[in-house]
RNA sequence: GGGCCUAUAGCUCAGUUGGUUAGAGCGCACCCCUGAUAAGGGUGAGGUCACCGGUUCAAAUCCAGUUAGGCCCA
């Protein structure tokens, strides 16, 4: 007789396989999941739960995922599949974010390739294939990482009932009194006579004429130079061309300025460089003769030279004293940050510049002349003044259009504008941004933004945000649906003409807008409700993209595009990278503000970038990239899955092979748990009641706590101390004492006696909270697991399960007492004992020191 | 250049309002087991808490500065 075969071992077959092969299991769990269609199931079975609503952020749908996507879902899956394991109903209604330049210009490159130069309609069309494309690469990523969600039904941006809604969206702000048409300066190519993006233009060298030339006093407000006679300053720009647009002057709040005397004169300029330009202007014989502080000279009045128009000092922070005269020629109608100065000082956006680069009659005398000529032009009439102090050569980097290598201009064109200053629709009393900031202060107060620097990060950006410019000269995306009149060019801002475009989009969607005369978007006779026209010319430019994924929290949680969408408003939870402050945040607050009064979340999670094993940014030059695709193919997404939880997602996350490999070996602790407890379940017998022996309790126990304080961590989206609970759990309560503690007992004990029928209670009581506790990250193990155990009531997943975190007076009271207790039982039954009993007592002496230290306060 | 953030063992992270000898897991070294076995257990070695000042009886912790890195902006 083989005396192994009367011993109670585990059962090989019944438990899991001690390989996991992730590679082949989980997508033959995931074809399980699609046929009982999981997803689905798990809503509605919580149909009647508390809901919480994470909305997703949409991702750009340009080219297949990378690891900070994947890291992106993963952690809102946590939270999804966590949220539902604690009783909510937690629908994921995934998105993508279609429209846009990244997907334009690799449309047109392949357009190039082929020597092809596309329409518009048939641009639009293969950017909505390429968008097509990579929805459905994009969506069967995601759905190989474990992510549960609505996937036979996402929103997308460019969905004809979406983009629908985005001009919806559009009339409702034009209703509350936010939209505007103004002047702002853009990237202009005067030879292909376009607007251009950041990311058509390369910077090289360019030789420019840099002028310096006086500007008089004109008015002297604050009486810097009080006394002083002929006082004026010099200021420096490399664009002369731009002078007859000046209108204004910058100085530096911070630095020291001297009013130096020459020739008679008195001239304000920065310190630092007042020796440069003397010698440059060839000032023989100069004195300084008084110093003032940049922000002394705000609002002093000069003269333009050549129009004697006011040109006023004004503060900017970029204004530097490496080149100059540290007075910086300000002409809002050309310059990004001079447009924003200007802006801020309430001044006009001058722009005497036609499309093709030639000066118009707002230049007055210059007027007819080609900017590159006007140049030359200019510095010859302030010579004639007198106005032209020194003139030189000067070496840049400068913008050209990477298309034709021409240089660029900045020129102030119409664009459509969201103003944050304009009166809150709900309260004529403060603005928008007012009514925003108070959102912001009222999250910070209640669920407030994860981590805190978020608060301070968008509340700095709402405070000092610009008006917001929709508008973009592109060709990909929801054409912004503005109707002038072909006569007046007024614009229509009727509701009714938008909502008959609107009604048209969500049949032709918005290439309609590019296809179809106004006449058969309109109502019958419809007339301009202003001038009475009849006959229409079209909006050529598209919403920013920013727009359409401004109004995601309208379009889906509204239920307007799709009424399965239908969910709570405002959500529970958005959860972005922190970059996402400057962009889907902020942009989203804007629009649910100024379209239902409030902000369009409860609460704002945001996590840091991916970074290589050493802290580096992931680039393909460095060859540092870990494609999460490939990690789910090699590995198994499970194991990606750890590695998220293992880090610490407020900060940036290190990752690299060799972290992978590490979340591996850190997830074969843990299956070899769930394994030797399941193992030890094969005659389970859930109507045996014995008696329980002490350290069965214990280790009950101690997974009940382990419940409690997980589920807590999973409420406050603190997944590492989830993960490090569970794995702390499984090596030192489960492996280094239970495990070794009842083999005896199991294996050698008669079947049936209650000793071993005690110890299979405890193994089943921990397996089952365990399995439920790593169903969240392990999404696969946990289903292979679950799935074996035997004795339950089983669903239909594990992710349909819930769990209630125990409370932990009772359970803190009796371990410490229970410990001491079980000592000699762990003694009399396990063969090794004395490093257990050192192990235990350790923690014993940890269990009553921390009660200690309790209840001392 | 500006705003926000980060820096604790080889790695991933704990470390409450300043208060004993700074902890855990992984990894590593050595040992044990061979009834969780391509598993499991034990023991041990690893730390100038990025750097430099300051406050304090006392600093990983508070303050100023420096360096490195990240996000956003210019």
């Amino acid at each position: 007789m083989n005396l192994k075969d009367t011993l109670n071992l585990p059962d090989k077959d019944f438990t899991i396989p001690m390989k996991a092969g992730l590679t082949n299991l989980e997508p033959a769990i995931q074809q399980r999941w699609e046929d009982i269609n999981v997803y689905a199931e798990i809503q509605k079975s919580r149909e009647s739960a508390e809901p919480f609503v994470l909305h997703d952020g949409p991702p750009y749908t340009n080219g297949p995922i990378h690891l900070g996507t994947a890291m992106n879902k993963i952690l809102k899956d946590f939270v999804v599949k966590s949220q539902t394991l604690a009783g909510h109903r937690a629908p994921y209604v995934p998105g993508y974010d279609n429209h846009g330049l990244p997907i334009e210009l690799a449309v047109m490159k392949k357009f190039e390739k082929k020597k092809i130069s596309p329409s518009i309609l048939e641009l639009r069309k293969a950017c909505r294939e390429h968008a097509e494309e990579f929805i459905g690469v994009q969506t069967e990523q995601f759905e190989r990482l474990g992510v549960f969600g609505l996937w036979d039904k996402p929103y997308t941006s460019m969905g004809f009932k979406y983009e629908a809604e985005i001009v919806r969206v559009f009339k409702r702000l034009i209703e509350g009194g936010y939209i505007y048409r103004g002047l702002r300066p853009v990237l202009w190519s005067p030879t292909a006579q376009t607007a251009l993006a950041d990311t058509e233009i390369v910077y090289e060298d360019h030789t420019s004429r840099s002028i310096f030339v006086r500007f008089d006093l004109k008015d002297d407000p604050n009486g810097i130079f009080e006394g002083l006679e002929n006082a004026g300053t010099i200021i420096w720009t490399t664009t002369p061309w731009t002078i007859p647009a000046n209108l204004a002057v910058a100085v530096h709040p911070e630095f020291t300025y001297d009013i130096i005397k020459v020739d008679g004169r008195h001239l304000l300029l920065v310190r630092e460089l007042v020796e440069t330009v003397a010698a440059k202007c060839g000032f023989a014989d100069y004195t300084v003769v008084k110093s003032v502080k940049g922000s002394e000279i705000e609002k002093t009045v000069f003269a333009h030279p050549v129009y004697g128009r006011d040109s006023m000092a004004l503060l900017a922070d970029y204004v530097t004293t490496e080149d100059g005269t540290g007075v910086v020629h300000t002409a809002p109608g050309h310059g990004r940050e001079d447009f924003m100065t200007g802006q801020r000082y309430g001044l006009p956006v001058l722009c005497p510049v036609n499309e093709r680069g030639i000066l118009t009659k707002d230049a007055g005398e210059f007027d007819g002349i080609h900017y590159k000529k006007c140049d030359e032009v200019v510095v010859n009439r302030l010579q004639e003044l007198g106005a032209l102090l020194h003139v030189e050569d000067f070496q840049h980097t400068y913008p050209h259009a990477e298309r034709d290598g021409k240089p660029v201009i900045f020129r102030a064109t119409e664009q459509w504008f969201i103003g944050i200053d304009q009166p809150f629709h709900l309260n004529k009393e403060i603005t928008l941004r007012e009514k925003m900031l108070t959102q912001i202060d009222e999250i910070q107060e209640n669920k407030g933004w994860v981590p805190e620097s978020g608060y301070k990060r968008i509340r700095a950006m709402i405070e000092g945000r610009p008006d917001w410019c929709i508008s973009r000269q592109r060709p990909w995306g929801v054409g912004i649906p503005i109707l002038y009149g072909k006569e007046s060019s007024e614009p229509v801002l009727d509701p009714v003409a938008i909502e008959a475009i609107a009604k048209m989009i969500e049949e032709q969607g918005s290439d309609g807008w590019y296809d179809l005369d106004p006449n058969e978007i309109l109502p019958a006779d419809y007339a301009h409700p202003e001038t009475g026209e009849t006959e229409f010319r079209k909006e050529t430019d598209v919403f920013d993209v920013w727009f359409d994924s401004a109004c995601t929290n309208l379009c889906v949680l509204e239920g307007n595009v799709e009424p399965e969408w239908k969910d709570r408003w405002p959500s529970d939870l958005f959860l972005e990278g922190s970059d996402q402050h400057r962009g889907w945040f902020n942009v989203s607050l804007i629009v649910g503000t100024a379209a239902r009064g409030e902000a369009p979340y409860k609460e704002v999670l945001t996590h840091g970038m991916v970074l290589d094993g050493k802290g580096r940014k992931m680039s393909k030059r460095f060859g540092n990239v870990i494609d999460p695709t490939k990690v789910c193919e090699q590995q198994g997404a499970d194991i990606l899955r750890c590695w998220a939880a293992s880090v610490d997602y407020e900060n940036d996350m290190p990752c690299s092979d060799e972290l992978i490999k590490t979340s591996g070996e850190g997830y074969r602790r843990i299956r070899n748990t769930l394994r030797f407890l399941l193992s030890n379940l094969y005659d389970y017998d859930p109507s045996a009641e014995p008696e329980l022996l002490a350290i069965d309790r214990w280790i009950m126990e101690r997974s009940d706590i382990l419940v409690s304080q997980a589920m807590k961590a999973y409420d406050r989206y603190e997944f590492q101390k989830v993960w490090s609970g569970l794995h702390n759990f499984c090596v030192n309560d489960v492996s280094a004492v239970y495990a070794d503690a009842i083999k005896d007992r199991m294996y050698c004990d008669g079947q049936d006696w209650d000793s071993r029928r005690s110890a299979q209670a405890a193994c089943h009581h921990v397996l089952n909270h365990l399995v439920k506790l790593v169903a969240p990250i392990l999404v696969h193990t946990a289903e292979e697991v679950y799935e074996r155990i035997p004795g339950i009531s089983q669903l239909t997943s594990v992710h349909m399960e819930s769990i209630q975190a125990k409370t932990c007076t009772r359970e803190w009271r009796s371990c410490s007492k229970l410990a001491p207790s079980c000592l000699p039982s762990l003694k009399a039954g396990g063969r090794r004992t004395g490093s257990k009993t050192h192990r235990m007592s350790k923690q014993t002496c940890r269990f009553q020191w921390s009660r200690r230290q309790r209840s001392n306060h």
